[in-house]
DNA sequence: ACCAACTGTCTAGTTCAATAGACATTATCG
DNA sequence: CGATAATGTCTATTGAACTAGACAGTTGGT
């Protein structure tokens, strides 16, 4: 067996959906065009081709439009991070959410707002049980 | 460029990491048991390849005892957490700790004591500031 | 009508992860 | 001491992700 193919969008593939989650249908030169902006320059040819993939991993679908096609995002952006933190929270930390929970307080940096926040969704989720 | 490396364990490093986190320094061939007990039968040098590019990569060293190497972490489950973690709400969430905490409240089964131990440590951190 | 510009397809090369076989070396046991 | 078993190194294969060139078809302007 070689390497595996991954359970959600690589690096370039997550770039271009972020790409199109902004603004949507894009023509593969607008792709382009926006990741350049970004700092990735790639041919035409190697964008064509990743959504292409991406078509057939039905990440995005494509619509033709005379002689080109418009591509569209076909996951949203909600499930994307569904996916990757499930998979994370799944095989890293072994199904223990609330050790991630505990970890990104340690870490990452949360601001009042957003911690009251927070413990406002704490109080709903207890009153809820 | 093709391919980039990984930033951090692949699944099967991350599963002989973890094998070594419950026990080490252990033998390759331990270490192989172990793996096929879990469901993974891998031959013995295919244990031993990808253990000596662990080594390589500084996440684990060997040492040898007599005509083999025993092997241990260099790198802790902590660590790893926070590497994973940092790179998941960096790339797929912006940056975004406190919408990536949101998701895990809603997606993720945390029981009421789980809640109320966050719960203290969001007053806790309210506290701090 | 023709040339330039642009589009997509096909093909291909590179690196990394995953896997294991061939083979040499070392140790062990009768 | 010699055969057997275990170990490690080296080499190789497969598939995924990444990248882009060669080439052909379409279109737009002059």
């Amino acid at each position: 067996m070689a390497r595996p193919a991954s359970r959600y969008p690589t690096e370039l593939e997550l770039q271009i959906l972020k790409v199109l989650w902004q603004e949507s249908p894009l023509l593969a030169r607008e792709v382009q065009g926006v990741l350049a902006e970004d700092g990735r320059e790639l041919a035409k040819t190697s964008v064509i081709t990743t959504l292409n993939t991406m078509v057939e991993k039905n990440y995005l679908k494509r619509k033709k439009q005379g002689n080109t096609y418009l591509f569209s995002p076909q996951i949203t952006e909600e499930e994307v991070g569904d996916r990757v933190l499930g998979d994370v929270v799944d095989r890293v930390f072994d199904g223990s959410t609330a050790s991630v929970v505990m970890k990104l307080f340690d870490v990452g940096d949360i601001d009042d707002e957003e911690l009251k926040e927070l413990r406002r969704a704490i109080n709903r989720k207890l009153k809820e049980s």
